[in-house]
DNA sequence: GTCTATACGCAGATAGAC
DNA sequence: GTCTATCTGCGTATAGAC
């Protein structure tokens, strides 16, 4: 069906780009690893800028279901916060890739308006989401020491990121605990 | 001069590369850039792993020197991390680029393996010396309760590598400064 | 929806003159 | 050292048959 091999073309494309990175995938990526011929994705796909808005969209509505997957789950603000931390370190596939929205962010200056935006968007609900755990720790204090929820939401997205990259670069997940160590220690109760 | 062109190139080089990625940058960029045909940079780097191998080469000898001038201008371990935060946002260019390491780690898989291994070796370059800071405090009590060095260097680090990624994303040096606002809170007489 | 065939440009790279 | 000229391959994208 069409619904399927659009499908298959974002989760490929997806997989691809956080391996490799925006520039690092082709039509002739996708439609090997996809089944058809390269002139079949622009059916579904009239251009790459499209697949690539796409390809974000969807990355940004699955970020927010998890989020508020996450907020059912954990009652807490650590255990909320852990929730995330997990979630941007299974994001890494042991090392082997990046959260998409840096994927996209390391060839930034070669995407469309368009994506640019959803990419903001994205940063946006991150920070605010986070925001949000630590205005809840405020009142539960199950997060030790809570500063400012706007600066402590910057640094800690700053943190899940950058430990992305530490992971990616020595490609070892390892790399990723060693970052978020200092900040999953001040979780108390995660539940 | 020959020495003047190589450097001129690499000057061109490394620009590009930290504003749209390892992909985002061609020897017809280059050569445009620089004055020359484009098949004459050929002669000064064979192919482009040459030129990547010695823009990364560069950067982290370049990065070692700042490190060193840090040391010597700053005796408090507090002065020394103050003065790397500023050092890692003024390569942030008001938020237009991203350090080098950081554009190369985008792409990573597509670099040759001369190139990740001084990737590597400039991460732990980095971590090295973020550690040996935190060790100091430990002594002179500048930074406000240090944690085991190596622990703060991962997370220090993540910080501002993701501080970086922030500020360019928002196009405003703003982000960068959101994200290590707290780093910087921990700081004590820094000179 | 998917195919074959093809257009067109740009990438990195080479040969050889000057 | 730098040039002109050229090669080969791959990139996205299109036209039109089935």
């Amino acid at each position: 069906m069409a619904h399927d091999t659009k499908t298959a073309l974002l989760d490929a494309a997806e997989h691809v780009v956080r391996r490799k990175g925006y520039d690092g995938f082709s039509y002739a990526d996708l439609a090997a690893s996809v089944g058809i011929r390269k002139a079949s994705i622009h059916y579904h796909f009239p251009a790459k800028a499209d697949l690539s808005l796409a390809l974000m969209q969807r990355y940004l509505a699955g970020f927010e279901a998890s989020c508020a997957a996450i907020e059912a789950a954990h009652p807490t603000a650590a255990g909320r916060l852990a929730a995330l931390i997990d979630h941007y370190r299974s994001a890494t596939q042991d090392g082997r890739c990046l959260c998409l929205c840096l994927s996209f962010s390391g060839s930034r200056d070669a995407l469309s308006e368009d994506v640019q935006k959803v990419i903001a968007e994205f940063r946006a609900a991150a920070a605010g989401w986070i925001a949000d755990v630590f205005a809840l720790a405020n009142t539960d204090g199950t997060i030790n020491a809570p500063a400012d929820p706007r600066r402590e939401a910057a640094a800690t997205l700053a943190i899940l990121e950058g430990a992305q990259l530490a992971a990616r670069a020595a490609h070892d997940p390892a790399g990723y605990d060693k970052a978020v160590d200092l900040l999953r220690a001040r979780l108390r109760d995660a539940a």
